[in-house]
DNA sequence: CTCGTGTCAAGAGCAGTGCTCTCTTTTGTT
DNA sequence: AACAAAAGAGAGCACTGCTCTTGACACGAG
């Protein structure tokens, strides 16, 4: 037993090998097929093995996919953390444009990723929970962690947009997400933060599926930066950095 | 052949009976086992007929989902104009919302048609752009006209968020969306048109695909309403029918 | 140093898929 | 009634996910 956590006997490095192998094979066969052409029959073949040797590692196809799946949300988490960690602590606004591009980024690197997190369900598979709600929820936890330090630093403008108002079953669902994350921004804001959430993945979704047309905008980053810095205005977020 | 224009024959009508048939069946195993589970074999079971015989109606798997993807897009155009159009022609901020709430509710009610439109591509299909642009086009052809309306009658306000500019390369971009729509609107309100739009089908796709946990919304209507309010004062439009 | 145990690979088999090809039946028209 | 066009039927190819059984191997305890 002590063995076990010091050093891996050949069996199990072989194993945990193979493990990665077929995940590395697995996203290969996603940005080609995608997540319903995902065979696994095919990764066998690709990694030499008979189709039912897999089964020895992954219980299903549809285990391979919530791999992928935790795999991916990881890397799209550690992709923005790195990118908002690069911004100075107070330059909210920049940590926000930070954490928009790099979502961009990473969905434009590996669509199929993308759109296996952010497109259609894949019909016939449930994510279970327990293995995904963690590593998915680390987009949205960062923005708000960004939002409610900026709004706690006096950062954020009142929202500008009261005037629209927030009716009372909304209330009541807003500041419950406030109790559960531990925040301090009221709930206009976090109602603005979710806005700028669904509405940063509406836009990188649209690029990314290809929904302007072909030749619409030849500077599409461009769109995007803009479309940033309005939900961040509109979110209370000035931009201290332009001068 | 002046017989053919008045009455088709007992022929023709029955296949043109089959062939909406084969869409309405196609429809109902899209809604059950999404586009990558569509399979032209089932259709064929349920329509009574062997599975080579399909083939008589529809060239391939890829020409039925091009059909069911003209059949919604016509859907969703024909609920997007009708709820705009039970909106008073000068009531410029009511359209808005009417557009954006018809969209949620079209894709509420079919859930697999909404993510063939704007969910995952599929894989190895590739929409024909003779036969899907003009369909695929009508919400945003639609938003735009409700906008540069607005504009040209003057009740819409400056873009409150001119202060974020747009760039050289974008400005020609979008000046050259306004001539090829034939609008009037300044590039700016184009820009938030455009976010309105992505912004719009984020929102709708989050919640259709189960973005937000189970429970962490109770009235997402409300949320929703909420966020097109928001976008609708982002772009300018004033809510005149609020007292 | 043998022997049981657990790990792994192989192969056959079931039911399903898209699509093509050939053959037969039905049908409308002349 | 005769004929051609249209429609359906059936077999077949190559593929899929998944299960079950069989055989090979390595490892560690006795």
């Amino acid at each position: 037993m002590a063995s076990e956590r010091t050093a891996l006997s050949p069996r199990a490095r072989a194993r945990v090998q193979t493990e990665a192998d077929i995940v590395r094979i697995g996203r290969r066969h996603l940005a080609s097929e995608g997540a319903a052409g995902l065979s696994l029959r095919a990764v066998a073949r690709d990694l030499g093995l008979v189709s039912s040797a897999v089964y020895r590692y992954v219980a299903s196809r549809d285990e391979l996919l919530t791999l992928l799946l935790v795999d991916a949300y990881g890397e799209l988490g550690d992709a923005v953390d790195a990118a908002v960690n690069g911004v100075p602590q107070d330059d909210f606004h920049g940590q926000f444009m930070a954490l928009g591009r790099a979502v961009r980024d990473w969905a434009l690197k590996d669509t199929a990723s993308y759109a296996l997190l952010f497109g259609s369900p894949v019909p016939g598979y449930r994510a279970p929970a327990e293995r995904t709600t963690v590593p998915g929820t680390r987009v949205i936890y960062r923005l708000a962690g960004i939002l409610d330090a900026a709004h706690r630093a006096g950062a954020i403008a009142p929202v500008p947009l009261a005037a629209v108002g927030v009716s009372p079953k909304l209330k009541r669902d807003l500041s419950a997400i406030r109790d559960d994350l531990g925040l301090a921004a009221p709930e206009e804001l976090i109602a603005q933060g979710v806005l700028a959430w669904t509405s940063l993945f509406g836009a990188v979704s649209f690029e990314v599926f290809g929904h302007y047309g072909p030749d619409t905008f030849t500077a599409p980053e461009e769109l995007f930066d803009r479309h940033l810095a309005v939900l961040a205005a509109t979110t209370g977020l000035q931009d201290q950095g332009a001068r």
